[in-house]
DNA sequence: CCGGATCCTTTCTGATACTG
DNA sequence: CAGTATCAGAAAGGATCCGG
């Protein structure tokens, strides 16, 4: 790998099987708080919310402001630099729906759920 | 999740650490044997790429052409539904490299293997 | 209220040996 | 040659407790 397949460092980031729910929350409403993310995903533990967040922060693709304030509040919201993504998010996401009517004609309907991939 | 983003059905398919090079090596040389993809990608177990050949060829993204004889052999291509992956996965490559050029820029160079996320 | 730290369970990978 | 089977280690994910 390395040098030819750089799609694997945009995979990196973008995996991690909540990342995706993130980004687009926070795409969509521009600012969400610790607990609105919660609240928004609650399928997902702190611990995961927290990591999740935290790798997202290190690609510089979501900003995070706290306030020192008490109760404490933390937003999180897309860098100037994050909007970049954007259009690539959307191609997996079209490609994706494509992708599911496209089992479905392979596989039927029932098949939907096995994910045995 | 779910209904809004399907960009994760995406990214289930394009993630198991292997799929990308392993797609990549078959795009670039159309048809590959077992044994060649072996060499192409020295790191990976026979285990893996055998999975992850496998739900590719589940996704409908390459084709498996097994040849009746002794010694066995067998060739991976790319069936024509799965060339629509290739815009996908050459804009994911662009966003890559894209992505740790800028890395470098905000962390400089030395922090580019330790990959901490 | 936010999220760090720990512990524990589950899933994923790798190495090795064996088969048609 | 192209796998399958098995087993052990690593990593990912979840649950819980704690502290500012």
């Amino acid at each position: 790998m390395s040098e030819e397949c750089k799609a694997e460092t945009a995979l990196d980031i973008l995996v991690g099987k909540w990342k995706p729910v993130i980004l687009f929350h926070i795409f969509h409403k521009g600012t969400l708080r610790f607990s609105e993310l919660q609240r928004l995903i609650p399928e997902i533990s702190k611990k995961m919310l927290t990591t999740q967040l935290r790798e997202l922060e290190y690609h510089d693709i979501i900003h995070r402001k706290v306030y020192a304030q008490v109760p404490p509040k933390v937003e999180y919201s897309i860098t100037e630099y994050g909007k970049s993504i954007a259009p690539l998010m959307n191609s997996m996401h079209e490609w994706g729906l494509a992708h599911v009517k496209h089992l479905q004609e392979i596989y039927g309907e029932e098949a939907l759920e096995k994910r045995s991939k």
